[in-house]
DNA sequence: TTCATAATTCGATCTTAGCCGAACCGTCCA
DNA sequence: TGGACGGTTCGGCTAAGATCGAATTATGAA
C-alpha cells in the first residue's frame, strides 16, 4: 500500500557492494563489457552475470549486444541521480571524521557525471558561464543567451547537433561534493566531449576523476578566468 | 577504494522494507515516536527498536527525548532528497505498465515534502509564484522579488522569521512525480504552514497526501490563477 | 509505592541471497 | 573445424541479518 516496498525492492539492489561497485563504474556514462564489471565489481564473472541480469531486469541498466560482447549503461539520468543523491549521503552525514584521501581530493577537483563535467571544474565553468551571461538559470534547465551562442560555437561546439538531440539540452545537475549546480544534459554532454578532443581534459585512470592538462588549465584561465586549485 | 561500498551501505540501510517504511513514513518531515513508527513499518516495536538505532547511528535519522517518548525524524534534507531520487527510479522505469492507484492520483495531486507542498499543486504554486514575477530561480534557490515580498506578507507569510532560520530559505526541490522543481527550504515550509492555517489544505489520511479545501481551491484561483484538476 | 506504558536488550530461529566451481552456449579467429 | 574467449546457467555452500518471544530498564500516572 506504502512506497516504502518499492524504494526498498530498488534501494536493496543497489545495497549490494558489487551492484554498487558496478553502478558506480557506470557512473561517467560510458557502457562497459560485463567482464569489465566483473572486475570493477571484485567479484566472479558468473556472480557479475547474475547482477547485471538483476539490475537490467529492474531497469536500472541498459544493455547492448556487440558481437560477443555485452556493454551495460545507467538507463537513465534519473538512475545517475539517485546514486549522485546516496553519494551525497555517505559524505555529508559522517559517523565519524574521515580524512579525505588522495584518490578523494582528485576526485572532488574534477571528475564527469554521468557524461559531463562535474566536481570544482564543472561547477566552476558553469559559474564563469553564468557570470559572463552566457548562460541563465530557467527553472531546473539553463537557457543558452545570444553571448552565449556565440561564445560556445566559438569554442567549437555544435549547438544544433547537441539540440537535436532527444534529451535535455541544458540541465542543471547537483554536485555531491560541491553541492552547487553545473551544467548537464546534452550541451554538458558536448562541452565534455570537446575539452576531451582540445585535450583540456583526459580520463586520468579507470574511475571518473579528470586530469587537466597545462593548455587546459591555460585555456580555463584565458576564456573564463578561472585558475582551478589542486 | 571505491565509492561503491560507502554507497551500498548507505542503499542496504535504506533497502530493507521496515526501514523503508519508516523513512517514507517520516517523509513529511514530521517526527514520530518509536511506537508510530513500529506500527507504519509493519514489524513488532523490538524489530522496530533495533532498525531505529541503525538509521540514527549511521546519521540518517535524528533523535530526541521527550519524556519517556523518543521523536524520530530525517536528520537531514538530503535524506529526503535520496528517497525522492529513489522514489523517481520506481516510478520512471517502470518493468511492465502498472495501472495508477487511487493514492496514487491523490499523492501526486498533492502532498507534503519533507515540510513542503509538493505534487501538481506544490509545482503550480511555484510556477504561479515564477509567471507573477514573485519569486526568480538563482543557481539551485529562489530570490524573492519586491513584487513576491509585498505578495508574501500581504498573505500573512512573517518572511523575516523564515530568514532567520538556519537552513536555506528558499531552494529548488526535484519532484519525483511532477519531475519540475518546486519551492523548498524555509519559505517553502512557512508557505504550507500558512495554507494549513487558513485551511487551504490539510492532511489526508496519515499519509503524506493532501486535501485541498473548497476554500483552498478558491484561493488557488483568485490569487495564482490556478484550477487544479483532479 | 505500585502499576502501566515506552522503549530497549538478549537469545534463538530461520529465511534470504551472495558467492564460486563446474559445465554449457555462442561468437570470433586461425 | 577446432580452439579461445565472452558470457550465462545450475547447484550447493555459507553467512548475514531480519524477526519475534521473553526479560529488563525507565518514565509517568494513580
Amino acid at each position: 500500500m506504502n512506497a516504502g516496498p518499492h524504494i526498498a525492492e530498488v534501494a536493496a539492489l543497489i545495497g549490494d557492494p558489487a551492484r554498487a561497485n558496478i553502478l558506480t563504474a557506470l557512473m561517467d556514462g560510458r557502457a562497459l563489457t560485463a567482464t569489465e564489471l566483473s572486475y570493477r565489481a571484485g567479484v566472479s564473472p558468473q556472480t557479475t552475470s547474475g547482477h547485471l541480469a538483476k539490475l537490467t531486469e529492474s531497469g536500472l541498466l541498459a544493455v547492448e549486444s556487440q558481437g560477443r560482447h555485452r556493454y551495460f549503461r545507467l538507463a537513465t539520468p534519473a538512475v545517475a541521480q539517485a546514486v549522485e543523491a546516496l553519494m551525497m549521503l555517505t559524505t555529508h552525514t559522517p559517523p565519524r571524521y574521515r580524512p579525505p584521501s588522495r584518490e578523494d581530493q582528485a576526485i572532488r577537483l574534477a571528475r564527469t557525471c554521468y557524461d559531463h563535467l562535474a566536481g570544482k571544474l564543472g561547477v566552476a565553468v558553469t559559474e564563469a558561464l553564468l557570470d559572463r551571461a552566457c548562460i541563465e538559470p530557467v527553472g531546473r534547465d539553463y537557457r543558452v543567451t545570444a553571448t552565449g551562442d556565440a561564445f560556445l560555437r566559438d569554442l567549437g561546439i555544435d549547438l544544433d547537433k547537441a539540440k537535436r538531440q532527444r534529451r535535455a539540452f541544458a540541465r542543471q545537475c547537483l554536485d555531491w561534493s560541491e553541492r552547487r549546480p553545473h551544467l548537464a544534459g546534452a550541451l554538458g554532454a558536448a562541452l565534455a566531449t570537446r575539452g576531451f578532443e582540445l585535450g583540456w581534459i583526459s580520463r586520468a585512470g579507470d574511475g571518473r576523476a579528470l586530469q587537466v592538462s597545462a593548455a587546459g588549465h591555460k585555456a580555463l584561465n584565458d576564456l573564463f578566468g578561472v585558475a582551478l586549485s589542486g
